[in-house]
DNA sequence: ATCCCAAATAGAAATTGTTTCTATTTGCTT
DNA sequence: AAGCAAATAGAAACAATTTCTATTTGGGAT
């Protein structure tokens, strides 16, 4: 289940240790976006020491390698969530307001504009928030 | 100029104070995304005394008014920029890279969709980031 | 024009998410 | 099994934002 991301470690030469598998299993364990506090509280129960700073050092490794995605959430917190499109094709999250659970969708046409208002377009960063079936369900 | 923003103050009965205005004329004198400290900056030269508390308040209250949008950008801090849209219809911000310049524009029919992938859509936050035509012209 | 009070403010201090630093440990190659 | 670079813990530093309290002020009422 968690070689896909395993792998991309190995392929950028970072090693395999049980913190970083853990942090994989953790995400996978859950789909949700998760923050760097709320997998060390998770994670501590396992490791008897473990440093938030790694937890930190790791997501922005992870997020580098194409395994999470990062996303700035309104409460000022650093979120992260398994990027599970299978080609790294570009897509866009949206977010459960109540229960954090991430799902990714693709937009073709999105921007095939190259430039708006005399701008350049170089990126852009799409995200929907809602609820999702489950939370709607419940309420 | 900075008419239509201060009625929206004074028709919420918020007070016209010469902080609050001179926050406004800020903006209108910059074509920019601006952070607290920056203004706070900006501001100090005029005001022996300002606190950097009444620019996060102010800022925080503008948003709420409508004439300020909030953004968050991926070097955590908090921006702001005057919204220029006329009837507070829905829009969307691009970004320059490059000196923090602002445009904003309209896709109509970006999600009439009501859900994604089972997910009832709340709403969506589109930025994007590009170049803006002086910079291009610059590099 | 003056009084008055709720709203606005300054300044200091607290809070909190994130990063840096250093010594120690550990995966992985040989 | 040895050695070394990479990974880590733990403490401390950092920085953006918020809270708190005493003081000031805008603007309606007099």
């Amino acid at each position: 289940m968690n070689e896909i991301y395993l792998n991309k470690l190995q392929e950028k030469n970072f090693k395999l240790t049980p913190r970083r598998i853990a942090i994989i299993d953790f995400f996978l364990s859950r789909e949700r976006y998760l923050n760097p506090e709320i997998i060390w509280k998770g994670l501590k129960k396992k490791f008897k020491h473990l440093g938030l700073p790694s937890i930190y050092r790791n997501l922005e490794l992870f997020s580098k390698c194409g395994i999470l995605t990062k996303i700035q959430m309104p409460n000022r917190k650093l979120y992260y969530g398994l990027c599970k499109a299978k080609d790294n094709k570009h897509h866009h999250h949206i977010v459960c307001i109540k229960c954090g659970k991430v799902g990714e969708f693709f937009e073709e046409n999105l921007f095939e504009k190259k430039t708006i208002n005399g701008f350049k377009v170089l990126n852009h960063f799409l995200q929907v928030e809602g609820i999702c079936s489950t939370c709607r369900i419940k309420s």
